[in-house]
DNA sequence: TATGAATGAGAATTCATTCAT
DNA sequence: CATGAATGAATTCTCATTCAT
């Protein structure tokens, strides 16, 4: 077989991926080679795994993710608002494209450009996190994991007993809530009480 | 009546369920049985299902968690101390108990007296917040719903990447910054910028 | 417990174990147990195994049934109408009664009086159709298993690609097929029509 | 392509099937795949369900009486000896082959090609009696499907009480006699005797 | 390289029967 | 004599992966 037919086969098992995703079944490869109409070992030769299948379709999104971080970071946003716009972009990420929730909260990936991207993720988010350091915005101890966690659980957040449809109104409610929460508040606030509340 | 050995075979299957949940493998019921050695056609009758053994070992966690719910209401604590310490009741027990946060995340139960236990601990939620929005101490725009999907999200963006041995810790701190979101910022508050973060 | 209680149970499984066959679910000892509220082994006492409670459930048509014959024999019907009125009978206890034609078509029965009933039943058959033939009105090779088996074919036969509330209509014709078909035809009878056949 | 290995094993498993009709031993897929040496997959993958394996197994019986059907409407016998075969052949297929017979009674069929089969049947069926009703030689109320249930009828009846070496015998006699009794009979008919239908 | 049939371990569930109380 | 919990073999069906062609 020619590498175009290669080529078309591979394309063939993503989008059945993808329309598998979108009806949110789970990723069976066989299920999926049957529904593309191509043999199993052959989706098998392209993804060894579901997990790979899974890593490939989020790549694109990942992908957006990372140039519009790159984006924020050399644009002309104030810090703040490049730190609220990345957290805003990932989280958009996961709820337009269900590939991409695993991915990110994945401890390992199958791929080596899946873990490249993730990498970059963080490097990035560790740089944006850094300018937000550096101009004393945001609560001194937050690193570059809280980030990426608290970017998770708002998602998962707006996931518990809620429909599909809320969530995009539900994760920005909780991001503002979260972003609130993450602002340094110096000496003026003190005073302000509440301050301490939990535990 | 074989009431005792009942109760017997009954408790060795929470206690074997108990430990496949604390090895975070599946429950299964026909491994519990073998585990346990006990019959499988046992394990069912008293199970029918493993979400019914899920819940059941949940059950205990989810009592204490009304109980300090119940006890927050009518204690000493101002309003804000009472709404933070549920919060933390609730993430502490998830944290606990891995059987409690699928339970509580979960759109329907299996157990009548899980589904009893669960609209109690909305109540109280419900209970707690109204208080909480009385002294006018929250942002307006929060409803019941929102306090456990955050309770959830912060679990499990403590979740996220890092070893069960880390997220007690990280949960206090993302509570904190919840909770630090939750409050309400008046008027003198307006001033200080990053006020709009969100998307 | 008292005689009284054994035989309320007694009678309470067979009522239920009736109910099972007119709904015609199948007679499970274990289900019948816990549908008429009565521990298994109570169940397995009475009724050893499901085909004991079957011939229980049999036993009060295969008694009308053998009385019936009794009284033809004994009656003021000429031999044909008394053979054609004991076939009648039978096929319509087994419509009546869905209990009634396995017990009649199996091999061996588990309960000595429903054999003994049977055997009974046989016995009647063999002197009504000895009546038939010395008459000279039958077939003469027609044995008196023919005439059991003939009676189930008819129940079976109706019993084809036909629901429940057609049986009747079909035993009563092809009951009238199959008796046309045993007379005895030879050129002296031609006249005589055996013509009045079923029921 | 493992086409070959596949039919070696589509026949492996048929003829396993056949063996367990043979020694009456119920249709278990699972049984016929161990004793088949083939995993069980396999013969799911081939055979959804028993009945659907039952089918092919009665294919070929069925396939044959539809061809002698309509030969034996083309053919040079009489209309009465022509329906009478068709009977007898239905019969012994049903006797010589454990598999038609639950086919021919099934109210539904798995396979669309046992459902063609079936309706061929009933359609040949059809002529056949539309042929003897032409020719005044049968009850006229007679219809199709009663062709079809006192075909089983007299099957059911040479299996009651009967060792499978017998019934051929004593299908052949009761055939006799439902024919004799299908035998439309008026005075005119009366010499023509009919008397020598089956077989 | 593509194919899809084959694999067989494994998961869930049911049921007739026994047995301890 | 009654109870009903316990049993575990048996059954049905699924799935991820391999392998012969």
């Amino acid at each position: 077989m020619t590498r175009r037919d290669a080529a078309r086969n591979w394309q063939n098992i993503v989008d059945t991926g993808r329309a598998f995703l979108d009806e949110d079944r789970p990723l069976r490869l066989n299920e999926v080679a049957r529904e593309a109409s191509i043999g199993v070992a052959t989706v098998y030769r392209h993804f060894p795994t579901a997990e790979a299948l899974l890593e490939t379709l989020a790549r694109p999104s990942l992908e957006k993710l990372v140039a519009d971080a790159e984006a924020s970071l050399r644009g002309d946003d104030d810090e703040w608002a490049a730190f609220a716009g990345f957290l805003t972009a990932g989280i958009n990420a996961q709820l337009a494209d269900p590939a991409v929730q695993p991915v990110v909260a994945a401890a390992t990936h199958e791929l080596p450009e899946t873990a490249e991207l993730v990498a970059r993720l963080n490097a990035l988010t560790g740089e944006l996190l850094a300018w937000v350091h550096a101009a004393g915005r945001i609560r001194p101890e937050v690193q570059r994991a809280d980030v990426i966690r608290l970017m998770c659980g708002v998602v998962f957040a707006a996931t518990v007993h809620a429909a599909p449809s809320e969530r995009p109104a539900l994760t920005r409610r909780y991001l503002d809530v979260v972003l609130e929460g993450l602002l340094r508040r110096d000496a003026s606030d003190q005073g302000r009480g509440g301050g301490e509340p939990g535990r």
